[in-house]
DNA sequence: CTGAAAGCGCTTACAG
DNA sequence: CTGAAAGCGCTTACAG
């Protein structure tokens, strides 16, 4: 048997009016009945009905977060979970609840499942994902005028919100890390060229070398499938050249793989006769020795950042957001 | 500007009472006035406010997915996450949504985070990882009647509801195929003992080997640590004994990774020398070759079918579900 | 400081 | 088949 509000007014022998004001811990009631009402509410082990709650109040006390969640993506992308246990973590402190909405259907296109969440009153704000905002998608959102905040830069230009790591940053803290290391003739293994991850922070890597007047060669810049061997012959090149690199840096951690195995296959030492950093721990990182340097990026603490963001907007709705969070760290092992 | 049901009504000349049933599709309707019913609806892109509808309904329409999401999760177990993705798209497709509830609290414990939501009725049901469960929050769930699925068997007798792998089921067929290949000295690459999905794998092992009167050499089945380069010594040293096995099942992708590499180191070839069958896929698969023979699990269905259990448990409370769903398959590739 | 009353936007017996 | 009215369990001006 639930209890509700006017059976603890009843008992405490105050108005419900009364209750609700010690439950969302008003002003104007005195301490005495205060205390006598919380007296009750917890001999009644009563908590209030949120929905009811909500409903009085016009709130929903709910965020949806949006994206694509077909079967085998947390392979694929586990980051993007970590990013949604960071909005979780952030909301849930907030008094809020954190809900997914799958915007990959096959009955339904992505806007009008966004149109259709959004007149439903379902929730009070929404973490979206940039990659999938169009400006169509951009429209209805404003025509709602629904509080939200895409995790990633949308690739137009956009009066949205968001919010999106800095790879270009990132880069440029690999390159420092190599110079300092002595290191002057630097490669990149990239990945392919839609992949904007990639292409960020390759710019950062260019700017990087061009800020400390050190030529950047196009042919130390490769462009990688996801394949092992693509990658690991890839290196081989780079590596048999007459002016072979004395740094690599890898976008990702299956470069890293490829790549040092090419480095060993070479018979070529790391750190000394080449270092490398790579960029991401995960996943391939515990099976390769030496432990490669590595840039990680804290998406956790980005998905904490969409939240507040998020909440800034749900108090001010004319507020705009677009930043870059950066959160790289240098994490030095053994490869420099 | 969002309309309410008795702007509807009013434009359409109905009592509200008439729009909710054209909204909830009940009979004792005329066609006539459904029909102008939709068409007011649909001239003021109505949609019902989901808050209101459900307090009258007194449900919710929303199922929580309770387990612990701390940072850096995701890449330790994005199993956990495909399940919640199968869950999403079962739920979607009934109408329900799926919120996040984590467990992993340092503010309250888990008892109380449980009692608190199911108290505040801000859920129907919950999804439950069954490793979190003890004897304590058992009796909290009866208590509140809640309905609810542990993902997972708790390991004590329970009256709860569970739904589980069949890893025994699974390990069988890996032996299966072995035998069908003609190996009949069979070992087992496993991991901890407090593994407790490697420890149902390895009893479908060594039922799987008596059932088929081979005698399960004790020898033959090691417990490694995960790091890949105590798992290799362990291999090396079963491939180097006088007694050499014919098969080999790895308890996951990293233990194939460790193990092939032995087998490499030994000259030896697969699947001639030795055949190979590895559970998961995931997430070392890409980087070896031979490509291995894999028993993988659709743990997404896994959360379809939680979703479909707990909703029969909705409607009727007194059910109780306890059952394996097995769901293996073979990919059978070049290592076997 | 406290309470009566209206309201949040729906649904559901019930009477007609 | 349709509608008036009460109800879901809270909150919020407002009057006192």
């Amino acid at each position: 048997m639930q209890y509700t509000i006017s059976d603890v007014a009843k008992r405490a022998g105050v108005s419900t009016a009364t209750v609700s004001k010690v439950i969302n811990d008003k002003m104007y009631v005195s301490s005495r009945t205060k205390e006598k009402v919380l007296k009750i509410m917890n001999e009644l082990n009563y908590t209030p009905n949120v929905s009811a709650s909500n409903l009085a109040k016009k709130v929903t006390k709910n965020i949806l977060y949006a994206d694509r969640f077909y079967k085998g993506i947390p392979f694929k992308n586990p980051h993007m979970f970590d990013i949604i246990c960071g909005a979780e973590d952030e909301l849930s402190r907030r008094g809020y609840h954190l809900t997914l909405l799958n915007l990959d259907k096959d009955t339904k296109k992505i806007e009008q499942i966004l149109e259709d969440t959004m007149t439903s009153k379902s929730a009070d704000g929404m973490i979206l994902n940039g990659a999938l905002v169009t400006p169509r998608i951009e429209r209805i959102m404003l025509n709602f005028d629904f509080p939200q905040i895409c995790i990633g830069k949308p690739n137009f230009d956009t009066i949205l919100s968001w919010i999106d790591i800095n790879n270009s940053l990132s880069a440029n803290m690999a390159v420092e890390h190599l110079l300092n290391l002595g290191c002057r003739k630097l490669a990149f293994m990239g990945g392919q060229s839609g992949d904007e991850i990639f292409i960020d922070r390759l710019r950062g890597f260019q700017i990087a070398l061009q800020k400390n007047d050190i030529i950047v060669q196009e042919e130390f810049i490769t462009y990688n499938e996801p394949d092992i061997d693509v990658i690991y012959n890839s290196a081989m090149q780079l590596l048999q050249s007459p002016n072979r690199p004395d740094g690599i840096i890898c976008t990702n951690s299956l470069m890293a793989v490829g790549t040092m195995r090419a480095i060993k296959s070479m018979k070529l030492t790391m750190p000394d006769d080449i270092a490398l950093v790579a960029f991401d721990d995960y996943p391939y990182t515990p099976l390769i020795s030496p432990k490669p340097t590595v840039i990680e990026i804290d998406v956790f603490s980005l998905g904490v950042h969409a939240v507040s963001h998020l909440m800034r907007k749900i108090k001010d709705p004319a507020t705009i957001i677009q930043t870059y969070t950066a959160l790289p760290r240098l994490i030095k092992r053994e490869t420099s």
